[in-house]
DNA sequence: TTGACAACCTACCAGTAGGTAAGTAAGCTG
DNA sequence: CAGCTTACTTACCTACTGGTAGGTTGTCAA
């Protein structure tokens, strides 16, 4: 099991391909020439590409959660733990990446049906770390807003996805810089 | 130039299934099936994919500003005006459809070029329309919100693009209508 | 030393993608 | 009614899709 092996190059080829162009865009010809190998040695580590979608998903899930729980240890403020996330989302716009979740999200009509519980897990598990944080802000007097937490987690959420989605689009990375200043602003 | 010639009917089918597929998930023969003719007759109308996708584009963000334009002399308050516009994206949710400007933002990478501007300007004219409802709902008092207009209307489109996605990829149309009565709220 | 297995390979397959050439039937126009 | 155009058809093409069968090579334990 070495740390590069074949598998994990499979899976950070496609998730690459999958982020910027989309998981029904890329094949598994666009992979083995990225990694020099055949088409067949990729079928062997993914026998069918639905295979390879959800343990992409899988991935990026369980990598994304890790982050969170080492931002939630970080011992900083709630406002600093928005900000840190809203930089990870950021993070993916200058190699012309989406968050895959958003990628998958707008493709679901055409992923495999194993594969959508895990979507929808993996926005209620954003959901429900945020409203952590949110509510801790809250009572530590350093965010300010109305409504429940969970009925601001879910916007924030969806405007950071909105905001890849349209930052992407314009090839404009400002445009997420600004969102990303007022949503939190927003909440203070 | 019948209302529901065959070429109308090719963009209606192929807006539908972009909606709810993606733009790389749906063929020409789709449209076909569908249409009961055969490809080359699709081929005949838009000789390209490309060329039947930006027509796809023009036709849907210039029929989004009618009704923009339609809201905007409605003689309604402006809190109303910005609730209309959540409905009219509500309204895609009923048909498992998302927002075309959204889903072709998510599929730029593989997108022709020339339709680009087209999408930029999309956003462009949305982020417009609302900067002016706002300004003018916060001169008159309906509205309250700190920073600008500007930063404000790119929240407000990015949470209802990444509303849809969300709500869609969650088969949960309750997520966007708390959403979206989140997101005027905080502007009040 | 041998057998088993992992990790590749070559060589293929059927189906589908977007696209084209050439033909036809109907309608309009001079 | 001849000639042109519009809207479609049949029949085909090449490239590529995901996927499979079976062979080769290297490693490693019994």
């Amino acid at each position: 099991m070495e740390i590069n092996s074949t598998r994990d190059l499979i899976l950070d080829s496609a998730q690459a391909l999958a982020q910027s162009r989309g998981v029904n865009a890329f094949s598994y010809a666009d992979i083995a020439v990225e990694l020099g190998v055949k088409k067949a040695s990729i079928h062997y580590h993914f026998p069918s590409k639905q295979d390879l979608e959800i343990e992409l998903l899988e991935r990026y899930r369980s990598t994304f959660m890790e982050e969170l729980r080492r931002i939630s240890s970080s011992g900083s403020g709630n406002v600093a733990k928005l900000e840190h996330y809203a930089q990870m989302y950021a993070n993916t716009l200058c190699n012309d990446r989406i968050c895959l979740g958003g990628m998958m999200a707008s493709d679901v009509g055409t992923l495999p049906e194993q594969l959508i519980p895990s979507l929808v897990y993996f926005f209620e598990e954003q959901v429900e770390w945020l409203v952590k944080v949110m509510d801790a802000g809250k009572k530590a007097g350093e965010l300010n807003f109305s409504g429940t937490a969970e009925a601001q987690a879910t916007v924030f959420l969806a405007s950071l996805q909105g905001g890849l989605l349209m930052a992407n689009a314009m090839g404009n990375e400002e445009v997420f810089e600004q969102l990303r200043k007022t949503v939190i602003a927003d909440l203070m």
